[in-house]
DNA sequence: GAGTGGTCTAGACCACGAG
DNA sequence: TCGTGGTCTAGACCACTCA
């Protein structure tokens, strides 16, 4: 059961030590993979296994035709339903940087069930790529139907769910009453790996959200990946015990 | 960005293809690695890469020195914290079967924190193995403390997420009036690849619950892993407007 | 242009399962 | 024993980044 096999695990071990140590600072560069190879006599493909673990633990950043970055730890997002968590946990946003982008689309299939809208319709779409430092963290993409509210959003944000879409439209008054969301986890499409900076090997949790008004009306609905590594979903729910003796 | 290379990845589409074709129909085994590489004139390890996104996707279940064995579709399992959902997909228990193993063990600093003893305290521990026809299909592990209650369960259950205790506790009078639930996704640990038969690239959406009643007790707690690929979780939460409005 | 990572090849050896 | 999948090697070519 203790296999001591397997040597890009013992690779991944031993490079997993010398980041800790410190002798591959954070920020920094490891050796070239061939280099790497050579050290521990191994093959490029193996030490590049090794690698991939260290990139799924979230250790290092492969950049192409570049090198692989040592990264400093990442602050861990949680999504929540209460707010009264996300409250207590708010300095995780100190050292993260939202960059939102807007762009007008029309509902396709997939956007059209999730919104309960008709092909074709118009949204608005708001992109909130979160970073720290200069590596991408985390991604969500946020759809609010034109015929519900027309935002001007800056260009910069403070959450990196979406959460400032949210915020705008209870500030028109437009309050979600309901919301149902599915989180599923999954291995990151290639435009997501691209974005995120994440290996192909990389669990994220994928969420998907639908707020509705008092109307059913559907008022806006999200789409978020969130690196597995470095991200939760936590919900709560309390249950008055006559509730509780309702049921059954 | 429309990437034609890739051959493993036109190797995986050919094989779907294939399989949803019937040209190997479900149960029985695909060709071998080195029958298959000629035959699409690539390399064993390309193949293999290819067959690995299969088994990532639950396609196929590999079996060391055995062959690789084309799966039947598999139920997907939804875990949600809304009855009346869980209600109208009742049909998903159909044709999974439950095997439920009890032991009892002593809390670990892992559970002890979770439910909020102290370590070495007396547990039961309820294992739930869920099968689909004889692959495995998802893996629950619930906790009641001693002192809440001493439970006899069948060795067979009807929820492949461990319903089976929560409701046996409801019939006792103990009632959860508080739940927490976390959820990240990642990898399989070794053990759970084998239990499983997952390959290591699979993600997971791994789920850790805690039940308390009204005096904030832990009445329950439970650490579920579901494949990705065949298990969704779902969250509704309903808020009243005077509620909304009483925040912020 | 030099160096990097990304991909693929061809072949080797091992551990395991079935006959 | 034989065939299977699991792992690793050594080397090749390409695409990309950066000076």
């Amino acid at each position: 059961m203790a296999d001591v096999k397997h040597r890009h695990e013992e690779i991944a071990e031993a490079l997993r030590a010398d980041i800790a140590a410190g002798t591959y600072p954070a920020g920094k560069a490891l050796p070239a993979e061939t280099q790497l190879a050579h050290r521990f006599g191994a093959s490029v493909p193996t030490v590049r296994l090794a690698l991939g673990r260290l990139q799924n633990d979230g250790l290092i950043e492969k950049v192409p035709g570049n090198g692989n970055y040592v990264l400093r730890p990442f602050e861990r997002i949680t999504y929540t339903n209460d707010k009264s968590v996300t409250d207590g946990l708010t300095p995780t946003t100190t050292t993260l940087t939202v960059e939102i982008t807007t762009t007008e689309v029309e509902a396709d299939v997939q956007l059209s069930t999730q919104l309960r809208v008709p092909v074709g319709t118009r949204l608005n779409r708001y992109v909130f790529l979160s970073r720290q430092g200069t590596s991408p963290h985390s991604l969500a993409q946020v759809y609010v139907p034109c015929s519900v509210a027309e935002l001007t959003v800056p260009p910069t944000g403070w959450s990196p769910l979406g959460d400032d879409i949210r915020a705008q439209l209870v500030d028109r008054g437009i309050r979600p009453t309901s919301t149902v969301v599915h989180i599923a986890a999954r291995l990151p499409e290639p435009s997501e790996e691209r974005q995120l900076r994440i290996g192909s090997g990389t669990a994220v949790l994928a969420i998907r959200r639908r707020s509705m008004d008092a109307d059913g009306r559907v008022i806006e609905a999200a789409v978020l990946v969130l690196p597995g590594h470095r991200s939760e979903a936590v919900f709560s729910t309390h249950m008055p015990v006559d509730e509780a003796e309702a049921k059954k």
